[in-house]
RNA sequence: GGACCGUUAGCUCAGUCGGAUAGAGCGAGUGAUUCCUAAUCACUAGGCCACAGGUUCGAAUCCUGUACGGUCCA
């Protein structure tokens, strides 16, 4: 049903087979060979660059060789017609059987439209969110958790087996601040005045999780040494935030596994992953040299135990153990990514947020190292996102504690159009959004305008119902319709944007680019309107035709191929596609 | 001081492991309706792809440098 693949796969193939006869050299790019729509749509329905990729290391000219290819393809049977073009390019045009066949396809393939076994069913793990357990979410970790959980279903669709990850840091420093900081806010809800000291968190859950103890445990630990009362507290408190986080999660719609640090940690994950590095050569003991530009006052000169991460990429070796003897978060993290590998996974990807940026060298050099570079880190970085209302900046910030939650903002726009919003930049580009617009019903807002398309074919398909009461327009019937009555500019500029969708898919999961989906999903909403508006112009154009049931049929067939590949594209961003739209709703989504 | 990311139409952004005349939406201009409603469509106008070199049949895309913006480390 990927035309454009299957014509791919055929040419490479014919060009092997000519190497191996001798007709040309050994040795040749086709790799670099590929079969995609051509920019300019009067050029036809595919072009391939195959004769400029294979000109010069054959020692032949690209219109030449064009030619000896033309001669071939020109026999296929999805082909009508072909040319060479510009400076070597040959474009081809398919017969319209091929149109039909793809969209009889499509039908017959529902939601799977798209899928693929390019993936092989190798294992991938994807770690997204992983939020410190330290407070509620906030609309960055929302991007990445879109990003991430998309990611997700864009391998699986291509047939990679998925595994969607969020590690819980709840060991190390950061959760014994949290701790501490519930305590103070525990004496301070049973009465005493206190002040927090820097770096606790300062937001108002941090109250609630300390009334929550106080009662269900009294004042109990108003006199407690801080060796029993910290492991209470933190863990009470780390509970308290990850149950916040999971259902936030899952009003995104977001499942995952969770795995915590603090397990790895206790059953010895860290010192497997270093004794690892160690037998591998990796670890020794040295001095570091003082970072370039201004010496920083804490920077002293001491002999530590180091990872050789250099030897990876990275820019210095880093140590993995701090002065007091502890485990830095960065040996930690080796032993968490060390974990993925042991489980099988030697396809990593982890969705960061921008601010981690200067974290990736070492940990992919660690990923690397520790596993002998049987494993490889994939690293997707998702820039910040920067909310409006009505023109006026929403603030965000956990530190300050004025927290405009992720989850209050999830329940006014909806997971759907937050989901979909998450989509309509690149990952490494800033993400400014109103949320005024995002709610809107107009063609400003991407949501509403794919979702338009959507529910008005579904319109279509209740009329025609009406039209023609008898008749069987389910998607088993319509793959029996006379196909050869689609032919307007608008069908047929449909028909093929409807072609594109696996290859888009295929791409978007290779480059890690889920945008690429909301963007196509754009453009299918578009044909669709346009073809849909054709229609108000001339009658003669509507979908529903009242004379005549075949000319219907065939053009139902089209619609709901459309629709079909809308649907699954808004799956695969998790988007539920809706059957209706009305004004005057609260929520239209 | 260093690392990384970005710079494309007036604005917001796409641009397929280098390909043909660089695209879309908004805004501007013209026109079209009511199968889901103009909540949409069609057409027009708008570009030194930040700048300067380099690589090659061919560069918005790859390399080097510069400027500006951003994130992080220090």
């Amino acid at each position: 049903m990927n035309l454009f693949a299957t014509l791919e796969t055929r040419l490479k193939a014919h060009l092997t087979t000519l190497v191996a006869q001798g007709g040309l050299p050994e040795g040749l790019p086709i790799d670099r060979i590929t079969v995609e729509p051509p920019r300019d749509a009067s050029h036809g329905d595919f072009a391939t660059n195959a004769a400029m990729v294979l000109a010069k290391p054959a020692k032949t000219n690209p219109r030449a060789l064009a030619e000896e290819l033309v001669a071939v393809i020109a026999d296929w049977d999805e082909i009508e017609s072909t040319e060479v073009a510009g400076p070597g390019f040959i474009n081809m045009r398919a017969k319209p059987g091929a149109w039909h066949e793809l969209l009889r396809g499509v039908l017959s393939a529902g939601e799977g439209y798209g899928a693929s076994t390019l993936g092989q069913g190798q294992l991938v793990n994807v770690e997204y969110v992983s939020a410190n357990p330290t407070g509620p979410l906030h609309l960055g970790h929302a991007r990445g958790a879109v990003l991430g959980d998309v990611m997700a279903a864009l391998l699986a669709k291509v047939g990679f087996d998925v595994t969607r990850e969020y590690y819980i840091n709840d060991a190390g420093a950061q959760v014994d601040v949290l701790g501490r900081t519930a305590y103070a806010r525990y004496r301070e809800v049973l009465g005493e005045t206190i002040t927090l000291e820097e770096g606790q968190y300062p937001g108002e859950y941090m109250i609630d999780i300390a009334r929550a103890i106080a009662e269900r445990d009294g004042d109990k630990w108003m006199s407690a040494d801080e060796a029993d009362w910290l492991p209470e507290f933190r863990a009470f408190a780390i509970d308290y935030n990850m149950t916040q986080v999971r259902r936030t999660l899952a009003d995104m719609d977001i499942d995952q596994l969770f795995i915590s640090e603090r397990s790895i940690v206790e059953t010895g994950g860290v010192e497997r992953a270093i004794e690892k590095l160690t037998d591998l050569g990796l670890m020794y003991w040295g001095v570091l040299e003082p970072p370039k530009g201004k010496k920083p006052d804490d920077w002293e000169e001491r002999e530590q135990l180091l990872f050789r991460s250099t030897e990876f990429g990275d820019d210095v070796d880093r140590p993995l153990k701090k002065s007091d003897g502890s485990y830095t978060y960065f040996a930690n993290d080796i032993a968490y990514h060390y974990d993925k590998h042991q489980r099988g996974f030697a396809e990593q990807i982890d969705i960061w947020g921008e601010d981690h940026k200067g974290y990736i060298k070492r940990m992919q050099s660690a990923v690397a190292g520790v596993t002998d570079k049987q494993a490889a880190l994939e690293v997707i970085i998702c820039n910040i996102v920067k909310v409006f209302k009505n023109g006026e900046p929403v603030k965000l910030s956990k530190r300050a504690g004025n927290i405009v939650t992720l989850e209050s903002m999830v329940s006014e726009i909806g997971s759907s159009a937050l989901r979909f919003i998450m989509l309509t930049r690149r990952n490494n580009e800033v993400l400014e959004f109103d949320i005024a617009e995002v709610t809107a019903a107009t063609k400003d807002n991407p949501v509403f305008y794919v979702q338009y398309a959507h529910a008005r074919i579904s319109s279509a398909l209740r009329k025609a119902l009406e039209a023609f009461t008898d008749s069987r327009i389910d998607d088993t019937s319509l793959c029996e319709a006379e196909f050869a009555h689609l032919q307007t500019r608008e069908e047929q500029r449909l028909i093929s944007v409807v072609a594109q969708f696996p290859r888009i898919v295929e791409s978007a999961a290779l480059a890690r680019e889920p945008h690429r989906v909301a963007f196509y999903l754009s453009d299918l909403a578009g044909a669709i309107h346009g073809l849909w508006a054709a229609g108000n112009v001339n009658p003669a154009n509507r979908i529903v035709v009242d004379d005549s049931l075949s000319l219907t049929q065939a053009r139902l067939a089209l619609i709901r191929a459309a629709q079909i590949t809308l649907a699954a594209g808004l799956r695969l961003l998790g988007v539920v596609p809706v059957e209706e739209l009305r004004r005057n709703e609260q929520e239209l989504f």
